[in-house]
DNA sequence: GTTATTCCCACTAAAAAAATAGGATTATTT
DNA sequence: AAATAATCCTATTTTTTTAGTGGGAATAAC
């Protein structure tokens, strides 16, 4: 019951990108130099950011990525699901996806499902910029985003 | 993000305990058999749940598991915490198990922390008594147990 | 003492995860 | 136009985990 590093990596690569939001494109190499992550497998990981339509890219020099849209409008729900290769808590199918013989008796499959609800429900709540002022609170000091955001916000 | 097998198939087999409880031993051979699953595998499977004390062993002749106790003493939290290999969310630690040199700045270990009690609390409070109701309710039938159960709570 | 069971642990096979590799494409810079 | 710096695409390899098998020891009932 783990997050693959896709995962994981994918998020903390999510908060580094909202962190600098307002920096404009983000190339690999810098991205994973400054989460200590191998270039090569962020670089697997941005194309299903791409995909998902969770962050733009641009090619050639001076290109990089950036985020679609401000911080506010990705949930961690949307990353984890853009990049784990499987979001199901219990797979109650048989290879070929039909669905398990004893579906209509067997009860514990309604309780992964139970909990699987529960958990996207969290997840589609917990949005970046959520994690960037929980990170405020840790840290004692706001990213350069939420600065950002206050220095228009105080007008 | 997936259960894996073992915790799976454990759900399942406390579920079938649990619905004979009344019933006393159970041998693997048998459990097996109604679960249509391997019964070495099951084996395994109850080595850890009686490690965990979830079940009592009889060994030899007529011998078998039953629960400890009556059903609505169990969580699917105890279930899957005795049989999931691994039952963090994100491992944020080193291979020797010491944090991540990251930890103090890091905001995403919190996150998946936060996921992971959220996700601890909801199993900690589903207990195979309400899971032997939920099945009640999609049958429409009790189970045995249930059946015992109103059987003495009717005087 | 034979039989039916759990117990214990080693082993193997298959699958998935994690990471690497290399070249194609695209845009900028010189 | 050529060199450079980046993404893109996808195949391959390595490592780890999962899933399951196997065999024999210990134990209890008959």
């Amino acid at each position: 019951m783990r997050i693959s590093t896709k995962g994981r990596y994918a998020l903390r690569i999510m908060i580094y990108l909202a962190e600098h939001y307002t920096f404009g494109y983000l190339a690999v190499k810098d991205i994973a130099e400054e989460e200590a992550l191998s270039p090569k497998y962020v670089e697997q990981i941005m194309g299903k950011l791409t995909k998902a339509g969770l962050v733009n890219a641009i090619r050639g020099a001076h290109g990089g990525y950036r985020l679609t849209d401000s911080p506010s409008h990705y949930s961690v729900c949307q990353i984890v699901k853009a990049t784990e290769s499987s979001t199901d808590f219990a797979p109650c199918t048989n290879v070929d996806g039909s669905p398990c013989p004893r579906h209509t008796k067997c009860i514990s499959s309604d309780v992964w499902q139970l909990v699987q609800s529960t958990v996207e429900e969290m997840l589609d709540n917990l949005t970046l910029i959520d994690i960037l002022r929980m990170q405020e609170n840790k840290l004692g000091t706001p990213s350069l985003y939420l600065t950002y955001l206050s220095h228009f916000k105080k007008n």
